[in-house]
DNA sequence: GCGTTAATTCACCAAATGGTTAAATTCGCG
DNA sequence: CGCGAATTTAACCATTTGGTGAATTAACGC
């Protein structure tokens, strides 16, 4: 599901028409067209060239441009969502499981720099797509839920506070990892240093975790 | 300098021309546009209408689109910078000056949501615009340096954990209002609840002023 | 083989878009 | 007043853009 693209068919298949490979490589292609350019910026010929199809197959298979974009947020949600199930926080210690969650956020989003930046465009939009999803629902994050089992276990061991709300802590987890890759490019320019190298990431890493254990430890 | 425009000249110059005035309608109806639309997604034509002016003149004044969208850029850090000033964290006691940090920032991306938006296109392009600004090191807040001998006191009363990087800090509080503020729409969408509601807007500020007291208190 | 349907291509369009050329108008100043 | 420079306007343009109508081609069941 990666963006680089291979057109040689690996598999023994050498069908030249395949509905579902060309909607996969529509929106594969459009999902970073709108990342890299945002959707204003997305053009409808880059898409189709970047997925090496006809134009008019994405008007046939997603009606228009702004049908595509919510295709491709639905699709960048769900992917998110599945990442987010290989996380055990119920198996674990309640302080091993906060390090986990933050360590979990912050390589997913550096991983997928795609999720920040069709976010920031959804969100530009006023989430006009995503209003209009009927998929909606399935996008809610089972990782709230979690947190708040996790917490009571903390609470319940006398290791952490009473009275954090798993929503706000949920949203504060996602802000200190998002904003920093978010806003890299104008932080650095603006601070006239880089926080992209290596030393810099590891520091935003052990900083974002104490600041979260700081906060529900004791 | 609010985004109303008011086309009745108040003062009593009727000047018909203007330079000075017809920059100034220029940049904020940009802003507006800009913030409302994105780069891509902005028109020149409607930044001309919005402002009451002549297409030409901006061109004319900015030369194009890329240079005014950095003159508007330009504008809003000088903006927050100045706002920044009216704050005296070493005039009050550490906690209380962390308190007032955390409720400026978000009081102020509050009231100026295009901060927010421009900030988020023009990291869409990689900061592409301030690297080449001249005025780039005037951009840099001051608020950092101030934010360390808050630090500083505090640990000296005892009362703030030692080896806190301001420049981390400082990025964390910008992070947990900025996010929260940013992403309001796609994050009220997928939890299904209104993070804008006044009540929730309060837990909000009181959850991030906690979570930051809580890390740099002891 | 054959025909029906789905997948794909081709050629095309009206509207919009950033930007420009050149003329007109106003203002400050001697 | 009158003139030169600054400001503003009108008209225009080449290109790009999202989107379509209709023809074409390949797959699949019979």
């Amino acid at each position: 599901m990666k963006a680089t693209k291979d057109p040689l068919p690996e598999t023994a298949e050498p069908r030249s028409r395949d509905a579902d490979r060309s909607q996969l490589a529509i929106l594969a292609s459009a999902r970073d067209e709108f990342a890299q350019r945002g959707l204003a910026g997305a053009r409808m010929d880059s898409i189709a060239a970047r997925a090496g199809l006809n134009k008019r197959l994405i008007y046939y298979y997603f009606g228009s441009k702004d049908d595509l974009f919510l295709a491709v947020l639905e699709r960048t949600y769900a992917d998110i969502r599945e990442a987010e199930q290989q996380l055990h926080l119920d198996e674990i210690d309640p302080v091993e499981a906060i390090r986990q969650l933050v360590s979990f956020t912050w390589h997913y989003y550096l991983e997928h720099p795609e999720f920040i930046t069709l976010l920031n465009s959804e969100n530009l939009h006023c989430a006009a797509h995503l209003k209009r999803s009927e998929r909606i629902q399935e996008m809610n994050s089972p990782l709230v839920q979690l947190l708040d089992t996790v917490l009571e276990r903390g609470k319940r061991d006398k290791l952490f506070r009473a009275g954090v709300d798993p929503v706000q802590l949920y949203i504060s987890i996602a802000s200190l990892c998002y904003f920093y890759l978010s806003n890299n490019h104008t932080l650095s320019a603006v601070f006239g240093r880089d926080l992209r190298a290596p030393k810099a990431m590891a520091q935003r890493l052990s900083h974002m975790t104490d600041l979260v254990l700081g906060y529900v430890l004791h």
